[in-house]
DNA sequence: TTTTTTAGTCAAGTAACTTGACGTTAAGCT
DNA sequence: AGCTTAACGTCAAGTTACTTGACTAAAAAA
């Protein structure tokens, strides 16, 4: 890649500079292609969609559809069209609730338990492979760096 | 937000589990929410879409339009598009390479200087907060683990 | 010179959302 | 009890941030 500029610019442009917020961007990127790619390569094709990032939200007890909505942060009508396609591939299946007619539970099929157990295989092997990288002390201090910066935000 | 199902979930549902990439997710959505609301409250709205992202890639020597695609990592038509909305609003501007006549370098004007400059301030004032947040030497500490990281993906 | 590659552009399509408008059901008030 | 208001899920249409495909002009390679 030839970048080197034949001309001076018209104007004295403005340095690249290092900082934290490009080491955690790209930091996250990597950790989050290696564990999509890892589930795509296990067959779980639709990780690699915008909807494997909603099942996350889905807890041991099921979740209804707008709670699911508030906790990966979108609309539920978004919410509504990822699950749609995730009801016709047989990951999740919506259960009315006997108490309130309106409300409908979101909850793993028992395909969607398979791959979601497979997910946490491979969320735990990422995480031992960097505690292996950079060694258990330099890990757990990471994860409370990390924890710091998040308490932080949700306080404003 | 009663999420308390009235009943048992027709399968034992899977448990959700903590792990390292949601830490990073989070960590690093909150840096980003933080520093676009940063440039946003300043006047540079165009922060808070897409093409924001991109200037980011322009050295201090320019780029030339290709250059600037592979480096975010987009295609050169979606770089194009972001660029004809930045140059609409005055913060780059294209200028010919004298020679090579395909060629078109990619810079700031004043206006996208200025911009810039503001960006690389507010990087330094979180970065500077995470400091005494942390304290110097987890920061550094969580900077060494991140390159770790990132480098461990580049090898691959 | 002819062929192939490269830089930028124009057009059309897709993924991942959004806002707006409804129908139904439950909850709160009088 | 009846009336009003709010909540849940749904249908439809729009927007944003991309993509793939086709093309022109210019440079580099054969």
């Amino acid at each position: 890649m030839d970048d080197e500029n034949p001309m001076e610019p018209t104007r004295k442009q403005p340095e690249l500079i290092d900082h934290i917020g490009w080491d955690l961007w790209r930091a996250t990127d990597s950790w989050v292609r290696r564990f999509t790619q890892a589930m795509v390569d296990r067959g779980y094709f639709w990780f690699g969609e915008a909807r494997g990032g909603l099942i996350q939200h889905i807890g041991p007890g099921g979740v209804p559809q707008t709670a699911l909505a508030a906790r990966a942060g979108m609309t539920k009508q978004a919410v509504q069209q990822h699950l749609d396609d995730l009801v016709k591939d047989s990951v999740v299946e919506r259960i009315p609730d006997p108490l309130d007619a309106r409300r409908k539970w979101v909850q793993f099929t028992a395909d969607g338990i398979l791959a979601f157990e497979t997910a946490n295989e491979i969320k735990r092997a990422i995480e031992a492979d960097y505690q292996r990288l950079m060694g258990k002390a330099a890990f757990d201090g990471m994860k409370r760096s990390l924890a710091l910066i998040i308490a932080d935000t949700d306080r404003s």
